[in-house]
RNA sequence: GCGUGGGUAGCUCAGUGGUAGAGCGGCUCGUUUACACCGAGUUGGUCGGGGGUUCAAAUCCCUCCCCGCGUACCA
């Protein structure tokens, strides 16, 4: 076995040991007195218990850019990170670890040893998102990392439930809400999910209580697509414009089970085209149907438990019945009445838990309700771009909800969370919590609403519901920094208002919108400048990430293969602006590979290699502009034009063009002309002065270029800014505290001149990939060392060396009015006529001619037949027999294409 | 339904009035002073359909089709 040493990039150790070097120099940390220009993002704080997914890589990856980028501009920067506790997943995991691992419910273990069990388990699980983080990167201030449930932080919680209920906006009343049965607890409207799903639309038939002058027996059909609420029906609705009912109303159907005397009444909300006209109305299990009920002054009888089972007032038959089932069940009894015409098949949208992902049941119940504060300063502050929302098109989705925003049911029917602060004198409790409605001008004595218990604790009984856990991210942005008893700290009035916030556009209501209502409401302005919405990510066939259908990969795992880097890049480079991220999965011999996190990787080594290169080479003396080669002002130029091109990039959050430009400039110009070209410069026998200038233009490139990729690829820059030993004396210690480059590295040179000798260049690039072109047409591979002759024209050749060099010749000449025999290979270029003299070939154009249009497959065929006989003679004149040999072989070929000609005539005609 | 983003090479996408582009893939060739995680060359396109404006349209206008997202009390 050979040994072999790699001569790849290897990130892993590379990756973990920048990382704790940086936190050891304290590199991340905000600094609250610094008097540089302040720059802060706040975390959005991933579920305490969460694993890593590739969304949050895209989501962090930009925050890190923007905070690494802020910090090489020289700013006081702050990247506040924190987790969320998350309330109804956090505990649906734990209640599902308890039933299968020790078969019982939270009630068996009674709420406070339930909630150790929570503790325990965010003890447990918690860190290793954070720890995640840390393997990609992120350059977050761990020292500031808060928890929404830290003491401090649900200090803050109370404090502003206080305030809002004694300013009349958070009240407790007895609503229609979102009811997931199977969670069992309310839902604010923003965690119901609307699915089209295929159900059945049931038409039955009612019949009408007889009256005096009825001709015979009348029934009326209506349209439901849940039976299963029938029993709680308290009324039949019609449009009152409708003629084919409106006798009906005031009179009574008869519901079928239990049988009751119901009334019709009429709603201008029943759209006549739809079903048969008639809508059953159940005030107690529909939005809509409760609104109808209590405009008529109906009944409301709620036939469910909050398990979404049937209770007793469905009736003997149908209690204890789950809902689903009930549903086939009342369609079999109305079967059975003969009450049941149709059953048609249909499309509709139901409503389900986004966390439990089971329908969810609008129910009446007893719940608390904020209006939001700040509601007109929040809508206003995006209007008019105080706020700047990228892509702005979220203004209007953003502006839409504002316009009709609804109070937010906050109370959860949960454990895990903030405690609601009310409590409720003893003796009163009972009836306190009965009454239908409860708000601060109601609280006496028997109420107490406060962020500390009662003095005389014991007699109070506390609410036990807890409340919505987006109900503390809202206060995310100052909550972090400051104590909610406590003046705003030093950090605060430093970093706040936060600069960007980076998050995802699913989450504008739930967070978003509310932080800025908050941030108006309890610090008197907004809470951040900008703010970035990112893609969702999706596989490569674009369906969304997600557990469920397993197409999601661990980042970990393409971590450890690949690096933190190559990833970072591989997401950026395909994150546009404002639309989805396709991450592209293949699958090779069984194993998954991503594509575009090789590229990413590919590039790291690229980097890696055209670093090693550099430092196989002598050190440079001083970098002076005056001595340069048309090729090292060409680069140079570049490297400034790239500079410029990323700021303004940078400005408009074009992440995906930035990583384009670094990609671009680097592995294409840098890598194969610039590096290409140097080798002749660096030859041993090049000019001293030459060979320096061209080294000290390496590291100047190598240089800026390792600064302006580091926020994109922070640990290997680091890692070959240490390797080629830029950092001068009194440089900061790391890379990642360097200031970045400016954009005039040829500022002493003249304009005119610098744009001459980017024109020469570009053209003798040009005529590089003429000449390549026509070797390989001649299938000779690029380091056969053929001869060129060239006839200038133009802009010319400065030296020869260069563009010998780059095409692998073994010679070109230059013979001003060279004349070639007929058939010999040319190319034509701005720099003049290039000849590649070989002897005894085909002359291609003639044959071309000769054989026509058709000729395509021949031309193909004589080609091959030029390609040999060059392979054979490409340095030298071949000797007599040599060619007379070749001659002959040529005239073989000809006759097979003249068949071939002769085929493709036949087959036209 | 309304709003919104999109449909360009086999794949992922750039390209807002002036000769259709990049990367990946495919094919051919290759042990050149870094890199095969590489180099050189090459092959791929009625720019979703139709109509219009214009000397000129992937790009502007109209219309239709398809996909995604948001939103809506159609039972």
């Amino acid at each position: 076995m050979t040994k072999e040493i790699s001569t790849g990039y290897q990130p892993g150790d590379v990756e973990t040991q920048w990382y704790d070097r940086w936190v050891e120099g304290g590199c991340f940390r905000g600094d609250e007195n610094g008097d540089k220009e302040s720059y802060s993002i706040v975390i959005p704080p991933p579920n305490v218990t969460g694993i890593l997914h590739l969304g949050h890589v895209l989501n962090n990856t930009i925050q890190d850019i923007l905070a690494r980028r802020a910090r090489m501009e020289g700013k006081d920067v702050l990247w506040l990170p924190g987790t969320d506790h998350a309330g109804i997943a956090t505990q649906s995991k734990v209640e599902q670890k308890l039933r299968k691992e020790e078969k019982k419910t939270r009630r068996d273990l009674g709420r406070e040893a339930f909630l150790e069990r929570v503790w325990e388990w965010k003890d447990k699980h918690g860190g290793i998102i954070i720890e995640q983080l840390k393997r990609l990167g992120c350059s977050c201030d761990w020292d500031r990392e808060r928890f929404t449930m830290d003491e401090e932080y649900s200090k803050w919680i109370s404090k502003i439930f206080v305030d809002l209920f004694e300013e009349g906006l958070i009240y407790r009343g007895k609503r229609m809400v979102n009811w997931c049965p199977k969670s069992l607890t309310a839902l604010s409207d923003e965690e119901v999910i609307m699915k089209p799903q295929k159900s059945k639309l049931y038409f039955m038939r009612y019949r009408v209580v007889p009256e005096d002058g009825d001709d015979g027996e009348r029934w009326v059909e209506i349209a439901t697509t849940r039976p299963e609420t029938l029993m709680g029906d308290t009324g039949v609705a019609v449009n009152p414009d409708d003629e084919r009912y409106g006798d009906l109303v005031g009179r009574k159907v008869i519901r079928p089970f239990p049988e009751a005397e119901i009334p019709v009444v009429a709603d201008e909300h029943i759209d006549p085209e739809f079903g048969t006209g008639v809508l059953k109305v159940t005030p107690a299990h529909d939005k809509a149907d409760f609104d109808i009920g209590v405009k008529n002054d109906l009944e409301i009888i709620d036939v469910f438990h909050p398990d979404g089972k049937l209770n007793d007032h469905a009736g003997p038959e149908f209690s204890g019945m789950d809902r689903f089932e009930a549903r086939k069940a009342a369609a079999e009894k109305l079967e059975e009445m003969g009450q049941l015409v149709k059953v048609e098949d249909y499309e509709n949208n139901v409503g389900f838990s986004e966390r439990a992902d089971v329908p969810i049941e609008p129910r009446i119940s007893m719940q608390w309700f904020l209006k939001y504060p700040c509601v007109e300063e929040a809508a206003n502050a995006v209007a008019n771009d105080e706020i700047r929302f990228r892509p702005d098109r979220w203004k209007k989705t953003f502006a839409h909800w504002m316009d009709g925003i609804q109070d937010w049911c906050i109370s959860r029917q949960l454990w895990w969370g903030h405690q609601i602060p009310v409590w409720y004198r003893k003796e009163k409790a009972e009836e306190l919590q009965a009454r239908e409605s409860l708000d601060a001008e109601q609280a006496g004595s028997d109420l107490h609403v406060g962020i500390d218990p009662p003095a005389d604790e014991e007699n109070w009984v506390r609410d036990g519901d807890v409340l919505d856990t987006w109900f503390s991210s809202w206060l995310w942005p100052f909550a972090t920094m400051t104590d909610s008893d406590a003046e705003p700290s030093a950090t605060e009035k430093k970093f706040y208002p936060t600069t960007d916030l980076v998050t995802a556009p699913e989450i504008i209501f739930f967070w978003v919108a509310r932080m800025i209502m908050a941030g108006y409401r309890w610090r008197g302005e907004l809470p951040f400048r900008n703010v970035y919405f990112t893609g969702i990510v999706r596989d490569g066939k674009g369906r969304k990430m997600s557990k469920s259908l397993g197409n999601s990969p661990d980042p970990l795992d393409i971590i450890a293969e690949y690096g933190a880097d190559a990833l970072r890049f591989a997401i950026m480079r395909t994150a546009p602006l404002g639309s989805d991220i396709r991450f592209d999965i293949a699958n090779e011999g069984g194993k998954e590979v991503y594509p575009q996190v090789v590229e990413g990787r590919n590039f790291a080594n690229k980097l890696w290699n055209a670093a090693r290169y550099r430092q196989m080479q002598p050190d440079s003396a001083q970098f002076d502009a005056a001595s340069l080669s048309i090729y090292s002002i060409d680069i140079l130029a570049k490297l400034d034009k790239l500079t410029v091109d990323m700021a303004a990039a940078y400005e408009d959050y074009r992440f995906n063009e930035l990583a384009q430009l670094l990609y671009d400039f680097f592995w294409s110009n840098y890598c194969d002309w610039y590096l290409e070209s140097s080798k002749s410069a660096l030859s041993e026998d090049a000019d001293e002065a030459v060979r320096n200038s061209t080294l000290a233009t390496m590291d100047e490139v190598l240089k800026r270029f390792l600064l302006l990729l580091h926020p994109y690829m922070p640990h290997i820059t680091e890692e070959l800014w240490e390797k080629l030993g830029f950092r001068k004396e009194d440089d900061p210690e790391f890379l990642m505290q360097t200031a970045l480059p400016s954009a005039a590295i040829l500022a002493d040179l003249d304009e005119a001149d610098i744009s001459q000798a980017q024109e020469q260049v570009k053209a003798i690039y040009e005529a590089v990939g003429r000449a390549r072109n026509l070797k390989a047409e001649y299938g000779l591979s690029a380091n056969k060392e053929v001869k060129f002759i060239i006839d200038p024209e133009g802009a010319g050749l400065e030296d020869v060396d260069v563009f010998r060099q780059l095409v692998g010749a073994a010679g070109v000449s230059i013979e001003p009015g060279f004349e070639a025999e007929k058939g010999v290979p040319t190319a034509l270029t701005p720099i003049g006529k290039i000849y590649l003299p070989l002897d005894g070939l085909i002359d291609l154009d003639a044959e071309r001619e000769r054989l026509g249009k058709e000729s395509k497959k021949a031309e193909d065929e004589l080609k091959k037949v030029n390609a040999k006989l060059a392979n054979e003679n490409f340095v030298s004149r071949a000797p007599e027999a040599v060619v007379k040999e070749m001659r002959d072989r040529q005239k073989q070929w000809q006759e097979r294409v003249d068949e071939l000609g002769r085929m493709i005539d036949n087959l036209g005609s």
